[in-house]
DNA sequence: GGCTTTGTTTTATA
DNA sequence: GTATAAAACAAAGC
């Protein structure tokens, strides 16, 4: 589940190990994850020789930056996740056969750049839930998904005001689903909402029109210092996610509630509770989180 | 083989 | 139109 923290350590590798690499070629087996452009040969014959500019996140989506004001754009989802390696090809030119790599590096890859100096970017991803647009830049930025992002949760020009104006302007919605709702701050999932909340000691279920003046200092400072606690840690691997180099994050290792049903509450002993909230589970202590 | 999983989009409802 | 909830969708592991 690349949240945040996830996408964030994700773009930090790739601006080490691809930035400026020129791309060569491109592979896929599963065409559905790429929306854009509909035709795979296009896409093919546009994005060879271009340089890779830089690397950015924008709440979980990262954005590939190459030459010619185009752009890579990439959601992961659910289990996608971008390798950087130096396979070794199967055969020249690229991408003939099954697949494109000789040796396994998992058996979930699904859409591969090569780049001129032998490098690569694979996409892993079991559910194939990924998202992958190359179009234009400013296509990109004027679609409707990037322009309605709300402002991003570890973006510094955000205070506690305005933090809470946006989340008092959804009056009756329940904290949880806010935390989730990219329109309203982006960056936030499952995992560091339940994580969030738990550490604030404030319900999942509370409505935003409820929520106190201390309570909202409480959300808003732990949103930042748990996303950048994680950021530290190289994210989290509870589930698929791997670094650029497959590494794992250690996050999974300091949940204080997700995946903790009917485990005891850090703070007060009781047993954690699962629920749905808006069809998603969600983990938190029914005595001290009120 | 039905249930679960998440992030996002789409549809329905008040 | 707005706010919110529910359902749908992507695919595969168990």
């Amino acid at each position: 589940m690349p949240e945040l923290p996830e996408v964030h350590t994700t773009v930090l590798g790739l601006r080490k190990k691809i930035k400026n690499l020129i791309v060569k070629d491109i592979w896929t087996d599963h065409k559905k994850l790429i929306k854009k452009p509909a035709d795979f040969n296009l896409f093919k014959k546009d994005i060879r020789g271009r340089k890779i500019e830089n690397i950015e996140r924008r709440g979980k989506n990262i954005i590939i930056f190459l030459s010619g004001n185009k752009v890579l754009w990439i959601h992961q989802k659910m289990t996608g996740h971008l390798l950087v390696g130096a396979w070794e090809i199967k055969s020249t030119p690229v991408f003939l056969g099954k697949g494109p790599l000789s040796e396994k590096i998992n058996g979930h890859i699904h859409f591969v750049v090569l780049f001129s100096n032998g490098k690569m970017m694979a996409l892993s991803d079991v559910r194939k839930f990924s998202k992958i647009i190359y179009s234009d830049k400013k296509e990109v930025f004027g679609s409707k998904e990037l322009k309605s992002l709300g402002p991003d949760a570890l973006d510094g020009g955000m205070n506690l005001s305005e933090f809470k104006n946006i989340i008092k302007g959804r009056k009756k919605a329940r904290i949880k689903q806010i935390l989730l709702n990219q329109e309203a701050i982006s960056g936030i999932g499952n995992i560091y909402a339940d994580e969030i909340l738990w550490k604030a000691s404030v319900s999942p279920e509370r409505p935003a029109n409820n929520i106190k003046k201390d309570e909202f200092k409480k959300i808003f400072f732990f949103m930042k210092s748990l996303l950048k606690t994680s950021i530290g840690m190289g994210g989290d691997s509870m589930s698929d996610y791997r670094n650029v180099s497959g590494g794992k994050g250690a996050y999974q290792n300091h949940h204080r509630v997700y995946k903790r049903k009917d485990k005891p509450c850090y703070r007060c002993g009781s047993k954690i509770r699962r629920i749905k909230i808006g069809g998603r589970s969600s983990h938190f202590c029914p005595q001290c989180q009120k």
